[in-house]
DNA sequence: CCAATACTTTACCAAGTGGTAAAGTATTTA
DNA sequence: TAAATACTTTACCACTTGGTAAAGTATTGG
């Protein structure tokens, strides 16, 4: 059995619950943003976004380093795979049954058409 | 691309976003369960518990069946697929740049041992 | 049919979340 | 060095979340 970082979980998984939240993470899929351009598509102000960013970054799922007076984002994907790990485990068994289900319709389906 | 249901994405990850409503959908990965049997490792009041149940019910994870007196519980694993598939296509540009990293030092360090 | 079981509803509360406006700081640029 | 740029901090507010206690409902079991 996996021993999950369950805190930083909880964390992750709440950053991700928003969907402001996931649009910066998806614009951050591509390379790396400024605060300003991770801004850009929304309307409400900067504090605003300031605390969408320091949600991502305090869970880990983003890392900032200010250069000049400007603040660059990156994804760090590790924390994603977190999640994604759990959400593997945890369905694996129901997914196993549909897999078997679906085999199984599959087959019945082939013989109908014999 | 892949056209995500935004608006339930938000509740799914919200609902895992809490330990106890993960454990009860990793207690539910093995099969279905009463809300007693979910409710019996937490310390907490029924109508607590029957609020977690309400939030990875009213989200879709987990559906809900009363036979008698009796609730019972199982996972529908497709919304965790959902959730699933949105962290992998977040974190695919990045794992496949650190696929290319460890590739690259693999081979580095296999030519070393020559 | 009365009591026990298994939830369910209602009312309430403290703490956390997501937003604002306004003022402040640190770096360029002209 | 003065003005513009790019954040950052502070103070505040409405709403949601996660919990409680207490009382209520619907099904069994004796």
């Amino acid at each position: 059995m996996v021993k999950y970082l369950d805190a930083n979980l909880d964390n992750v998984f709440a950053a991700l619950a928003d969907p402001v939240r996931r649009k910066m993470a998806q614009s951050l899929a591509s390379g790396e943003r400024t605060m300003s351009e991770l801004a850009a598509p929304f309307t409400m102000t900067l504090p605003a976004i300031l605390k969408h960013i320091g949600v991502l970054q305090k869970c880990g799922i983003v890392i900032t380093e200010k250069r000049g007076r400007v603040r660059y984002c990156r994804l760090d994907p590790a924390k994603l795979m977190d999640a994604q790990t759990w959400l593997e485990e945890t369905g694996r068994f129901w997914n196993d049954k549909l897999q078997a289900l679906n085999t199984y319709l599959e087959s019945e389906n082939n013989e109908n058409q014999n």
